[in-house]
DNA sequence: TTGTAGGCGTTATCAC
DNA sequence: GTGATAACGCCTACAA
């Protein structure tokens, strides 16, 4: 029934000789070891017989299984498959392959699912899980295990990492509001352990700062993760001291979709009685009702990026570490717009 | 640098042990071979120098890998991240882990990816690229490769496969808008190689004969990928030789989204001039202008339960193959409304 | 109950 | 340039 799976000692065979030389003609690197000769009989004999090397025993023996880690949040979250397909892309290129542990920003499920790439050998971890204190990355590097950051930092060890400029981001998130005429201008942040989150709210501050415009601790919540619901809740304690506020900045996609709800709830009009901006510019947020303005990134790039510095890092790229910040774009859509009254005199 | 590895022969040392005992000891299913006594002098042995199992040399020795290559045309489309989250989170319950190849609905990809996971040995495949006719799947049966099919089922052979029921979803979907009193109804269907394509088709023409209604074949344009930019193509030729017609029944979700983009176009109102339907109920479609009527099936059990039938098939379960239907559930939103004229009669 | 030995398929390191 | 040999880390008859 099951096919007889053919090995290098049958091509060898097959081609009159060792199972080493067939080896080296097979392997392209090491081609030029052998005879041109012996090279085309050896390769004839492979693709006749239908020889696929196995990669596991090669793992066994090279100690490179050609596999990478990558650890994710949750892949329902729209803003990683993009990511996810850039990575893989760029990685299959290189014929690694990716497994894709999804840890639901839970940090014990988070070390099972790393530990479990280790004892299969990954060649090194991509990481968008990365919270700015991270025991886990030392454990990586103890290991000799690059390791790649997306989309967020950290900030106990320097990684290459590949991500947005965040404060700049948010910093034209507010410039588009405070030029829309809003000067009350409300925040969601993000949780503060992770790299987004605090750079985000700190760009937050420092755009109103630049503005000239104060901020209301009453118009600042923090949601303790990137999720809907949280967002929701955040919009809710904001509208209950609304005090005034026409605008709230989201620190991304999800919290400001949570923000939606909350004015439905609250038979709120956006943009006329609120308006909002996110971050991340996820698939499918420009359809929503109203379309969102966000600040866009290149997703897909940041996966590739990423790719290609931990193949550099693997392939023993020494040099310094690359820090990699992709520009960010704001987009402007249907939910920002002047402020219900008129401009309000400053 | 980088820690020096700790091998079965460390702990049996440690333990004071053969390495062929602290296998035994280590491995839930031999521990009781050896006595209680060295099996916790073992177990003690590893944990304190944190012996992790080469999976890579396991995986040589009992050509056994413990992963499973999934196959899905584009994980950025949104029906796939919860269907590949079901399909993970089940195996990895049994220690396996997901090898995740995107093939585009290009034939040579997926040809491509399915070789690179064979030549990784994987225990196993699960597809949501099945076409009705796929020499793929030949090759897979004869290498003794368990199979099973998510979303999709193929006609050549018989596979265990878990999906919706399409028929009677699209049937769901017409009789809903047949109770709100259209009756020139169009249909973009979908790719009719594959089964979701040709069964929703099938089952389009069904339920609008039973509901007593003609298909003009003007209304029906077919798509050939379930893409938003081919559902913009179709309904722009539905629109172009409209003759009365009040709603669209299109084959998925995405194809329904491109023919919001050709109803905004032609400057006509969804639901007010047209209603329309969808069908898989994406993540997200809930919060599209208008929500979007459409056809739901629980996608993350889709991959749960096809996770199980593939670890059944692993493990040698003989039987019969299972073909798992789960069922569909019309989700009526804002997209579908009475036609504007009343009820015409019929 | 435990030890011995061999091998999974490949490649690295020697010789020749 | 090619062949022989050993080893990667683990498991499993078989023997003791």
């Amino acid at each position: 029934m099951a096919e007889e799976v053919v090995t290098l000692k049958d091509v060898a065979r097959q081609a009159g000789v060792h199972p080493a030389t067939a080896s080296r003609a097979l392997n392209p690197e090491t081609r030029l070891l052998v005879s041109e000769d012996t090279a085309t009989r050896v390769l004839a004999a492979a693709a006749q017989l239908g020889y696929r090397p196995n990669a596991v025993a090669r793992s066994l023996r090279t100690r490179r299984s050609h596999t990478i880690g990558v650890l994710i949040p949750d892949l329902n979250n729209p803003l990683f498959p993009p990511i996810v397909r850039g990575l893989e892309d760029r990685l299959s290129a290189d014929g690694y392959v990716a497994l894709i542990g999804n840890t639901d920003g839970d940090e014990q499920r988070e070390r099972i699912v790393f530990e479990q790439m280790r004892a299969r050998h990954v060649d090194g971890y991509a990481l968008a899980t990365a919270h700015l204190q991270n025991p886990m990355l030392a454990d990586a590097v103890r290991a000799g295990l690059p390791v790649v950051l997306m989309n967020r930092t950290a900030e106990d060890y320097s990684f290459p990492s590949v991500s947005v400029d965040n404060e700049r981001g948010i910093q034209m998130a507010v410039s588009h509001l405070v030029s829309l005429g809003h000067r009350r201008i409300a925040c969601i942040a993000g949780p503060q352990d992770v790299s987004t989150g605090l750079n985000r709210y700190r760009g937050f501050l420092a755009a109103m700062r630049e503005a000239g415009l104060t901020v209301d601790p009453e118009l600042v919540a923090f949601a303790d993760a990137f999720a809907i619901d949280k967002g929701r809740e955040c919009a809710r304690q904001i509208l209950a001291k609304r005090a005034g506020c026409t605008a709230v900045a989201a620190a991304n996609d999800m919290l400001a979709v949570g923000c939606y709800a909350a004015l439905e709830e609250a038979g709120l009009d956006c943009p006329a009685d609120m308006s909002v901006v996110g971050f991340n510019d996820m698939p499918f947020i420009d359809m929503l009702r109203p379309p969102l303005t966000t600040i866009a990134f290149p997703h897909y790039q940041v996966g590739t990026e990423a790719a290609q510095l931990l193949i550099e890092r693997i392939n023993g790229a020494e040099g310094p570490v690359k820090i990699l910040y992709l520009a960010p774009q704001l987009k402007i859509r249907g939910s920002t717009a002047p402020p219900a009254g008129g401009d309000s005199a400053k």
